[in-house]
DNA sequence: TAAACTTATTAAACAACTTTAATAAGTATC
DNA sequence: GATACTTATTAAAGTTGTTTAATAAGTTTA
């Protein structure tokens, strides 16, 4: 339950820090009506904060008939994030600070390899030193998370059932989250669009595995009981065919982008099946794999099956940034909710 | 965000209610630890509730060594609910108190007719004064709710847009909920289960408008963007046909209970789809529309679709028990929301 | 330009939960 | 059966947020 003062303590703060980020920056009142909370107690909150450097005074606003009110701003440098992707032929990283602002990027030798667990660790060692100030470590895998334990990553049996969170956290004594890359991208779409939350979306890609999707479902990432949400290959959708092997259409190799009439038929069955299921606000597709064209004969495909009224907004988006959007807003979550140092 | 002592206060009393009444009883030390929340405030509280009747002492445990503990149990019959199904036909109403007993069940005429909201409120009224107890309403419609308010209710203009909830508990100061028929039967399963929150589920059922479903994803009823979720009779399944047309046939009128190996392998694709786009935990079918036998076949043709690893547990239940169940369990929420008096 | 009015901030009294110490009520053992 | 040990409960002191009153710093107007 932990209905606790020092829960509250909790909340609050990271109910300022939110929103100094999201308004850029706030009078001392204005905090207090947007969280409901007590001015003396923002402005205690603010008083410690600025003199720790995490927020800054940025002058006086204009009076509006008294006297005039200071004005705070968050410090965006107070603190910085690392957000690591793992992949199969490399390993890239970005370093952000509080506003998303990518301070570094790179890339290193893929770790998904015998040892890379010790691999990682050094390179994760060398960019702390460079920048002490990192305060969060966001870790992207192509595989099954739960909890910040790796749970199915085929191909990569070394981090099989390795708590990857757990091992970090302890090592570097700072916060970590690991999340699978697709729904860290689903993520960082609803993040970056600054869509309300409890909606629902849809992430559709063709991954080397064959197709998949990434749900948020009333603004939680859906993993499924066994962790197989997701795994539309398997959607029964012609006489004898599943989604898969329609866009295979017996072919073997896919064909990317999408263009033929049989691949937009089979999708837009699947827009369908999504809709009469979840009904869900928006289906992202990905801009390597989908054209804007492509789109519009897929929505027009899917109303024969659907009324259209129903039909969700479906638009393009880059995965690659939206995964980095994701792996930071989770990597900022980490940090806003840090205490007080 | 509402992170203020007051609310700190709500969710401790809510907490204590639920931890006794799913324990039974508890001593004090017991509440402080499950709820981690101190022992004098637990006492304190304790106190008063026991002064209102709200909890009763029910004498002391044996020692285990030292001093022996007062044993406390709620009072189920402190707060009765009152449960209301609006139906085509009818309306049922039950009145239970706060372990799910039903002290009383009963119906009157249907209220979706003209000028059935005054009916209705004088049905109410009736209960009500019989009934003082009652400290919360807790009504089902056959149609979309979006916080109280109803949304579309094909067949019942005269409610539709209608805000029951706030109309409700403005004229009888007393909390009320409605939800939808369907989505009150999933939750009524997930609380009568005693399933674990955050799983996922889908209730499988044959309405008079066709077959429909009822999500629960995460812990929580999927509505859709258009309230549209769960009107699965649109997904395709064959090359020229979608569920319901698959179900049907071309016959005409439905076949119930399900028999026909061509409803089977409907039905199967469809636990194929939810399994591949949300992998729910379970399944629901309804008693009288579905066999033991049937459901094992369903489950032996899905698994020519998808890894039966993947299977979600194919489960048969009561439809109208459950959602009494939901509607129960909705009123209950309300009721253990409520202040001390 | 001084009085009246606004608005921001600080100070003091209050309320509610936690922590820690003290007390009460048992059990076990020499 | 007195002493040591356990466990439950109560009491007192400490934290932390809120409410309300007081003060500071502006603006407007007679």
């Amino acid at each position: 339950m932990n209905a606790t003062p020092k829960r509250l303590r909790k909340v609050i703060l990271s109910g300022i820090r939110k929103s100094l980020l999201e308004f850029g920056s706030a009078t001392k009142v204005e905090l207090s009506d947007k969280l409901e909370i007590s001015f003396p107690t923002i402005s205690k909150f603010l008083t410690q904060m600025e003199k720790d450097g995490e927020v800054i005074s940025v002058g006086l606003d204009e009076s509006s008939g008294g006297r005039r009110a200071k004005r705070y701003m968050y410090n965006p440098e107070y603190m910085l994030g690392l957000a690591i992707f793992l992949e199969r032929t490399e390993t890239n990283y970005a370093i952000f600070n509080c506003v998303g602002e990518v301070k570094e990027q790179g890339k290193v030798p893929s770790v998904l390899v015998e040892d890379g667990l010790h691999l990682l660790t050094t390179s994760i060692e060398k960019l702390i030193t460079a920048y002490p100030k990192i305060s969060s470590i966001a870790i992207g895998v192509p595989g099954s998370v739960d909890n910040g334990r790796i749970f199915y990553i085929p191909g990569y049996e070394q981090f099989q059932n390795f708590d990857l969170k757990g091992f970090y956290e302890d090592y570097f004594s700072i916060p970590v989250v690991v999340e699978n890359d697709m729904n860290a991208a689903v993520l960082g779409f609803h993040h970056n669009r600054r869509i309300q939350d409890n909606q629902s979306l849809v992430y559709l890609y063709s991954g080397q595995n064959g197709p998949g999707a990434g749900f948020m479902i009333n603004g939680d990432v859906v993993r499924g009981s066994t962790f197989f949400a997701g795994e539309v290959s398997f959607v029964p959708q012609y006489n004898d065919r599943n989604f898969r092997q329609a866009l295979e259409n017996g072919t073997g190799p896919k064909e990317v982008p999408i263009s033929q009439d049989y691949q937009i038929d089979a999708i837009s069955r699947l827009v369908a099946s999504f809709t009469a299921i979840i009904n869900p606000h928006t289906i992202i597709f990905c801009n390597d794999e989908v054209e804007e064209a492509i789109v519009e004969k897929i929505a027009l495909a899917s109303s024969k099956y659907i009324p259209s009224e129903h039909l969700p907004d479906l638009t393009i988006s880059d995965w690659k940034q939206d995964y980095l959007y994701g792996l930071q807003s989770l990597g900022l979550d980490l940090m806003l909710n840090q205490p007080l140092k």
